[in-house]
RNA sequence: CCUACGGUAGCUCAGUCCGGUAGAGUGCCCGUCUGAUACGCGGGUGGCCGGAGGUUCAAAUCCUCCCCGUAGGACCA
């Protein structure tokens, strides 16, 4: 039979994987599988056979790590595993391109840095190279995508760029001012005076951000309105870092609760946090302590403004009570100033005090400020105190080290700020996320009440804009001229089009900038509408992925109705202040749903120290390296049958070990059963099918097997546990290798055709036609080879899942083999443990214990496995163990209490017996039979026989441990087989190749020759056996097996 | 400082909800190559369950406090 003829492949022993990989890809490409598993599945009326994933949009430019790809793993495996299901799972790649970061590289790209850089080398330059910086890696992030075998439509991606994405983010933005759901704000930030720009949380994060900074700290007096009932003038001590907000400070907060001293010197008296009077020994050396007040009592107490820049602000410089107020800095009195402190803004706020922030974009003062005019702030840190020591009001001046943010651009301090500001009104529909979020299933489970749960229940107002570039707009317009205020918010094109006479191609600045109007309000008609410069926060794109993708509610309306919520979307745990969150806002918010019903969070990779990926530090090692030696599969495998898919971390060796770990434990296992079939179905010609009604009992035990690894497969996806569906696979592969090839071998030895050696192909074939299809979402690659090469079919990926209903159904089977597995692995330990070898035959093995009987219709395997003349069972229990009492703790714990002590040593010790109605006495006690239950144990101290129990300790094996010379002789001669065999493989010899044999040695071994000449032949297929010496010329080996040296030579005939 | 998650064999992790006498894989050690697989097979070794208290007849499991790791958040007047 030439190769041409054979119906399956020619399957190489050792392959290269990542060889076969590339090959499945080009196949997927040239054949449009991918496409064909989508069209396949109909949608179903109103799209209710389609399970619908949302595929998170993920920074375009930046290229992929290991996150990433973790993250695409998971995003391929379950709608790889829905489409076999029969759903129709549409994968639609998107492109996040908006936000900072891409800001931050175009500036980094163009020698531009900050936004009065930017202003002067113009916005629409700025943009322009944005808009192309960002699909800088796109061509890498499908190289990626491709190679590691995940399915994502990449021709009809969706960029939030995109005008219709922008049209639709534009719309959201004017549903929710419709609502009322948005509102602009002053709140105090980070502020780089420096960049003359915000600074976000994430930017004050960047590596030396945060670092030690030494500043002026300084103890001031205020001087209270007397009031009558005061003994005298009466001042309070409060302490500051930042000088130069004290000529916007309009209120001093103290905490209600804390005790204040209270000291009088030459008079006057003077406040300060009791607990902080310690501190001011020196100041207070001339003092003396005179009373105490609470807070509460300093409350509404007005004082008198350090500086007269705003003394006639309303309800201001009075004393309020915070409860954030304490005394382990400073004095226990807080200094506010609303514009540049959060704190101090809040509590301002809750008293109806205004803020006043007299600070300009530059960080230098404005001319309210009139003696600082221009000056910068943090320079004008020493005239201000100057001042206020010629005042007298300065108690104490020092230096303070803390750490403090710095602008990561121009290196300068920031300063905290107050900044006009968008904000989503989260507040206002939180309940209803939280409402949301307990149907959604998520994985792991605690996310949900968790920190997914706890994140939306302590959920703030969202600040939304963003004073920069590169976004989208927001879609406000107000008036320049207070005197005449308007707003018009913007909802559509269309809507622009009616206001403004055109109809933008682009929503970007500056030419959104550029749209204005006079304002309708103003019958003078000197007021201008213009555009707020803020753009829109990039997550609050990514939060209307679900229908900004589509254009809704422009076009496919009844799509989005259709496809919202989604079935499953997957990110790493940290989402869920980012993407996960931002979905559940918007769809709340507009639609009063949530917007995903499963969700995968899944835990960071790090490095083998715990410590984060870093491309600095090169501490993993590199995806394309692990693609060309190990594979995309083995990577997939490594990634996804840990549990960083519950929620956990995974780390990653250096070397990527454990990702050749993967190709050792799972891909090479399935190759080598595969390449066995062949190897043997090849040369026999013979044509296997898919069949279930095979009589055999290895056979039934197998496909039953199979039936319970598809089973609980199903049920693993179904609760989208993807490792429990690895590990599943991975111990089906050792009964299929290691039980039932390996036991069922001989089978396929025979010469001529047989019933028995085609159920056993039959059964191979249908095996592993079913666990290709279970296994193909999780292994993707090797498992197609496997599959078009085994069945000559098309994709696997193109078949339906695979019912279990088809394979029989016989979970005692299933149960008993696997008893019989350990039984044999018992023997073999006893085998080990007396040093007797597996090729010597033993006389006997007994199973002892109840209903071993049923062991005995497997007997055959058990003498074959271990080695032994005959299998029997025994009931005779005594003969072999002894029982030991365990006792149901938990049954009986509640009923005996404090005695339970005793009752548990005198079960341990034996101290117990049986009684005649099938209870047992022990100690004090008297046990139900449903209270206890009894383990054998082996007997120890058997003349000849060696016993071990079951680890199910049910069952006692016995080995009869004495030898023969029979047994002897039979030994050595499947020695000398095993050395002959060694010889032919040496010589690479043929399994079908016939030879003649030379043995020498010593007497014993001929002797054993001699009497099992027949068998030997027979075994190594030797025509002839020779005991003269072996001729010079050949090749022969020697071992030792006897004691002494034996010679075996073989030559081709 | 707060929140969530974790700390169980050398390593990676089950077991903890619902207390009852500690598990897997891997590593290591030993053995093993007879016609698919030495990238294999079999066996063995290995743990005062992060620490300290408490509840209980009984705690890896429940409670309290503390320590360590990871992530997120807050604060820095």
């Amino acid at each position: 039979m030439s190769p041409d003829d054979r119906p399956y492949p020619d399957v190489p022993a050792q392959p290269s994987f990542p060889e076969i990989e590339r090959g499945v890809l080009e196949r997927w490409k040239s054949q449009g599988t991918f496409a064909e598993s989508v069209d396949r599945r109909p949608p179903g009326a109103r799209g209710r056979n389609e399970f619908v994933f949302y595929d998170g949009p993920p920074f375009a430019n930046g290229l992929p790590h290991y996150g990433h790809l973790l993250t695409g793993y998971v995003k391929d495996i379950v709608p790889r595993y829905q489409t076999m299901r029969g759903r129709r799972v549409e994968r639609r790649f998107g492109w996040d391109c908006h936000g900072l970061p891409a800001e931050m590289e175009a500036e980094r790209e163009l020698g531009v840095s900050g936004r009065r850089a930017i202003t002067e080398y113009g916005i629409d330059r700025f943009n322009e190279h944005c808009r192309t910086s960002v699909m800088k890696y796109t061509g890498e992030w499908q190289r990626y995508v491709e190679r590691q075998a995940r399915w994502v439509r990449f021709d009809n991606d969706y960029k939030t760029m995109d005008l219709s994405y922008m049209e639709s983010v534009m719309w959201a933005f004017k549903e929710l001012w419709k609502k009322g759901l948005v509102y602009e704000d002053h709140r105090v930030k980070t502020y780089s005076w420096a960049a003359e720009t915000p600074v976000s949380n994430f930017e004050t994060r960047i590596d030396d951000a945060y670092r030690e900074r030494q500043d002026p700290a300084i103890t001031v007096r205020f001087r209270l309105v007397p009031r009558s009932g005061d003994d005298g003038p009466l001042e309070v001590l409060a302490w500051t870092t930042t000088p130069w907000t004290l000529p916007s400070n309009l209120a001093l907060a103290v905490g209600p609760e804390i005790e204040y001293a209270v000291f009088v010197e030459d008079g006057v008296r003077f406040v300060l946090g009791a607990a902080a009077a310690a501190k001011y020994e020196g100041e207070l050396a001339g003092a003396e302590r005179v009373g105490t007040l609470s807070g509460s009592e300093l409350v509404g107490r007005s004082y008198e403004p350090l500086f007269p820049y705003f003394s006639g602000h309303e309800r201001a410089f009075r004393i309020l009570g915070a409860e954030f107020v304490d005394t382990e800095e400073g004095t226990g009195v807080v200094h506010m100033a609303p514009g540049f402190g959060e704190d101090d803004q809040r509590v301002c706020r809750e008293n109806g005090i205004e803020l006043v922030c007299p600070v300009d974009e530059k960080g230098n003062f404005t001319e309210e400020v009139a003696d600082f005019v221009g000056q910068n702030v943090l320079a004008a840190n020493k005239p201000i105190i100057r001042r206020l020591k010629d005042d007298g009001k300065l108690v104490r001046h020092e230096t303070y080290v803390h750490n403090y943010p710095h602008c990561w651009r121009t290196d300068e301090p920031l300063i905290f700020k107050a900044l006009e500001s968008w904000y989503v009104k989260v507040t206002d529909f939180r309940d209803r996320m939280v409402e949301h979020n307990r149907g959604i299933n998520w994985i792991p489970g605690h996310v949900r009440d968790g920190q997914f749960g706890k994140w939306l229940e302590g959920a703030r107002d969202w600040s939304i804009s963003r004073n920069r570039f590169w976004g989208s707009p927001i879609p406000v317009w107000k008036s320049d001229d207070p005197a005449y205020p308007r707003i018009d918010v913007y909802g559509s094109l269309d809507e622009l089009e009616r206001d403004f006479g055109v109809r933008p191609t682009d929503l970007h600045r500056p030419g959104i900038d550029e749209l204005t109007r006079p304002n309708p309000d103003d019958p003078t008609g000197k007021s201008t509408m213009r555009r707020v410069p803020d753009v829109l926060d990039c997550w609050f794109e990514s939060g209307a992925m679900p229908f900004a993708q589509v254009h809704y509610p422009f076009e496919n309306k009844e799509w989005f109705d259709d496809h919202f919520p989604a079935d499953f979307i997957v990110e790493y745990i940290a989402q869920t202040r980012g993407w996960f969150y931002t979905l559940m806002v918007l769809s709340t918010a507009l639609f009063d749903r949530p917007a995903f019903q499963n969700a995968i969070c899944h835990g960071v990779v790090l490095d083998n120290e715990g410590k984060k990926l870093s491309k600095r530090l090169r501490n993993y090692p590199d995806p394309d390296e692990v693609f060309d030696t190990r594979g995309s599969d083995a990577l997939r495998w490594f990634l996804c049958s840990s549990n960083i898919l519950r929620g956990g971390d995974l780390q990653i060796d250096r070397e990527g070990k454990a990702i050749a770990e993967s190709v050792r434990l799972v891909i090479i296992p399935i190759w080598n059963a595969y390449h066995f079939f062949c190897l043997y179905a090849n040369p026999d010609g013979a044509e296997a099918r898919v069949r279930t009604d095979q009589t055999a009992v290895l056979d039934r035990y197998v496909l039953a097997k199979t039936r319970q690894l598809v089973e609980q497969v199903t049920d693993a996806m179904n609760a989208y546990d993807v490792p429990r569906a690895c590990g599943l696979v991975r111990s089906f592969l050792d009964a299929l290798n290691n039980w039932y090839i390996r036991r069922s071998r001989d089978r396929a030895w025979r010469k001529e055709k047989d019933p028995d050696k085609q159920d056993f192909y039959d059964t191979l074939y249908t095996v592993l036609e079913v666990l290709c299809r279970v296994a193909a979402p999780l292994l993707p690659l090797i498992t197609d080879e496997v599959y078009t090469g085994l069945t000559g079919r098309e994709s696997v990926h193109l078949q339906d899942w695979p019912d279990a209903g088809e394979l029989p159904d016989d979970p005692g089977l299933v149960a008993a083999m696997d008893r019989v597995r350990e039984v044999c692995s018992t023997a073999l330990s006893l085998r080990e443990e007396h040093r007797l070898r597996v090729r010597l035959p033993l006389a006997s093995l007994t199973v002892a214990g109840a209903d071993t009987q049923s062991l005995l219709a497997f007997a055959d395997l058990i003498r074959d496995e271990v080695n032994v003349k005959s299998v029997e069972a025994s009931e005779d229990l005594d003969t072999f163990g002894s029982f030991q009492l365990v006792v149901n703790a938990r049954a009986v714990g509640p009923r005996l209490g404090a005695s339970m002590k005793t009752v548990m040593t005198a079960s341990k010790s034996g101290d117990w017996r049986s009684l005649e109605d099938g209870r047992v006495a022990v100690a004090e006690a008297v046990l139900e039979p449903t209270e206890f239950s009894l383990r054998l144990l082996p007997k120890e101290g058997l003349e000849g026989l060696a016993v071990q129990s079951l680890p199910s300790n049910d069952v006692v094996v016995g080995l009869d441990v004495r030898t023969t010379p029979e047994l002897e002789q039979e030994g050595l001669a499947r020695d000398l087989v095993r050395q002959i065999q060694a010889q032919r493989r040496d010589q690479d010899l043929d399994v079908s190749d016939r030879v003649r044999l030379w043995i020498n040695g010593p007497q014993d071994v001929l002797d054993a020759a001699a009497q099992w000449t027949d068998y030997i032949c027979k075994q190594v297929l030797a025509v002839e056996l020779s005991f003269e010496p072996i001729p010079g010329d050949w090749e022969s080996s020697v071992s030792d097996v006897s004691g002494s040296e034996t010679r075996v030579a073989v030559r081709k005939i």
